[in-house]
RNA sequence: GCGGGUAUAGCUUAGUGGUAAAGCUCCAGCCUUCCAAGCUGAUUACGCGGGUUCGAUUCCCGCUACCCGCUCCA
């Protein structure tokens, strides 16, 4: 659970800032006033979205012998999700109770009848410039008279008192009408009060297939999925006959998935689309327990390779009661965000659920044969699923830094700096000639630029003092900085051994060191695994 | 979904019932031999839609988006 529950706004805002001042992240359709929920990346949050998911899929897959992977289509069958619980088990209707706003499932209401007051609005005895004009209806029934109907009434023509000092008590009801009904579903069984109307709370993305589609034919509706996961599953027999697997392995994908949040909140944290990066990993069953802890520290050590380091994540063993319910085991990794301590990616051990679903639905058998014991069986599946967008958005909070250069002579100064691991950084190396009026070290940098250029990302700047240039690239997060001066060209009084060296400034630690051009790219490329 | 807040240039802010100021950034030029130097110049803003008004960025209403607290999160 969250150990540590401070939050920090300023912070966060001044991440936000910069990650649209330097093009990080945008939000969607800022032209037209935004698009609730959801965001686009500019350059440089592209290309770290890019390194992160390249990174984790080089670590899980490429690296792996008992890894595959698959990129599934995000355009899903409904029987899928019908299968896999998402489209009827979570589409209950809810309404809201108007007075007490408690929010009740449509389904589980008790159909009423009695006296129906509806009121067309209210003013107080103590306010005269006050008045309200929305109507509310209470229901009053065998047990409520029209006394305690008039009572709730006031109570919610209350909350829209200018001045909570006013007695609800003073409050005259207006333009009060009776009605009977029966039997309906309207009103909130404790107190009367008139709900709103029914919503449906159904998270998935619906649309329908084929251009003229009927919008009633139920069997044109398909849905974006709102996790990676099912075509996994659902993919799982064809890539255990066509891959050579056998026992444990694992799928994995990394894609976008859709949910119609109700509320999308902290910047990129929640949003309507967003991108995952999972394994479903198959397994006996008397090894799921293992592979889940195994998994667990795996996942751990990779996020201390992007740059989050262990201290700074939180591990939640989910307790009885909050896993779902045909997990045995679930572990949470969450991360110490500005705006509180949330999570990143789940470890699920899922037991043989979601196979047997599919099993069960398609009427086709997804059991493995096992040739050394010759028993068949539904695989155990482990899943460590990872938010990609939550996972950028940790590495960008924890990369922030805003150092204090003050000097001695107590000029101010305050150095922004994003420490993103080299391996994940947006730009490698920035090849930066020390004047740009100067046309040889200008012709020379280039030359550097174009060495380096094929093997990784290569900014190039030859705008303003060298100093600014540097700057910039610390706001950016380029952990190195190549600079060509004078001593690069061998024209500098005695050092005319310094030909052909350059200048490498560290963005951490801004030390320099002189290193050959000739040793240049092995050197990056040693740091930037 | 509920309650509260906010919305002026790329960023951070100022200001006004008569269409707006500044710092930083960015761009161009000059200068510049290593940590946001200096000089000159340029582009760029009142979230959207209604209403009141001779006139609205300013007042009112609605919408949208973002932030905070609840709620929700298969």
């Amino acid at each position: 659970m969250a150990e540590r529950t401070d939050t920090d706004p300023a912070r966060m805002e001044k991440i936000v800032s910069l990650c649209k001042r330097r093009g990080f992240i945008f939000q969607s359709a800022e032209l037209y006033g935004g698009l609730n929920g959801c965001w686009d990346f500019g350059p440089l949050g592209t290309e770290l979205k890019r390194n992160i998911k390249d990174y984790w899929w080089r670590k899980n897959v490429q690296e792996r012998e008992d890894i595959v992977g698959l990129d599934g289509s995000i355009l899903t069958h409904q029987a899928v999700l019908t299968a896999s619980g998402h489209v009827g088990g979570f589409s209950d209707p809810m309404c809201d109770c108007l007075v007490t706003k408690a929010r009740l499932r449509a389904d589980q209401i008790e159909p009423a009848s009695g006296t129906v007051y509806s009121f067309t609005g209210a003013t107080h005895k103590q306010a005269d410039d006050w008045s309200c004009d929305r109507p509310i209806s209470i229901l009053s029934t065998a047990e409520r008279d029209e006394h305690k109907a008039r009572k709730v009434a006031k109570e919610y023509y209350a909350q829209f008192l200018p001045d909570k000092q006013l007695s609800p008590k003073k409050i005259e009801l207006q333009g009060e009408t009776t009605a009977e009904v029966t039997d309906s579903i309207g009103f909130n069984p404790a107190n009367g009060a008139q709900l709103t109307e029914a919503r449906e709370f159904n998270l998935m993305f619906k649309t329908q297939m084929g251009a003229s589609a009927d919008e009633n034919d139920p069997n044109s509706v398909a849905y974006l999925r709102p996790e990676t996961a099912q075509s996994i599953f659902v993919q799982y027999k064809n890539v255990l006959d066509s891959s050579r697997q056998k026992l444990p392995f694992g799928i994995a994908q990394i894609g976008k998935s859709f949910r119609n949040e109700i509320n999308p909140r902290n910047y990129i944290f929640r949003s309507r689309e967003f991108e995952q990066m999972e394994i479903e990993f198959f397994c006996k069953p008397e090894d799921g327990l293992r592979l889940t802890d195994e998994w667990l520290e795996r996942r751990l050590n990779f996020y201390a390779e992007i740059g989050v380091p262990r201290e700074k994540l939180h591990v939640l063993d989910v307790p009885d009661g909050e896993r779902a319910h045909y997990s045995e085991k679930t572990y949470d990794i969450e991360y110490a965000f500005p705006f509180g301590v949330q999570e990143l990616e789940g470890v699920a051990y899922r037991g043989s659920y979601d196979l047997g679903k599919h099993q069960e639905a398609s009427g086709k058998s997804l059991e493995y044969f096992d040739e050394e014991t010759k028993e068949k069986f539904v695989p155990h599946v482990v899943e460590p699923s990872a938010g990609c967008d939550r996972t950028l958005l940790a590495v960008i909070c924890e990369a922030f830094d805003e150092e204090d250069l003050t000097k001695d002579g107590g000029k101010k100064d305050v150095r922004t700096v994003m420490r993103f691991a080299p391996c994940i950084a947006p730009i490698k190396v920035a090849v930066l000639p020390l004047l740009k009026n100067k046309q040889e070290l200008v012709d020379k940098a280039h030359e550097v630029k174009n060495l380096l250029q094929p093997f990784m990302n290569v900014a190039y700047d030859e705008a303003a003092a060298i100093g600014r240039r540097y700057r910039r690239q610390d706001e950016i997060g380029t952990p190195f900085c190549v600079a060509i001066d004078f001593e690069t060209l061998g024209l500098e009084e005695g050092k005319e051994e310094l030909k052909d060296t350059v200048t490498i400034r560290h963005r951490d630690s801004m030390e320099q060191e002189r290193i050959a051009i000739s040793d240049l790219l092995p050197w990056l490329l040693e740091r930037l695994r």
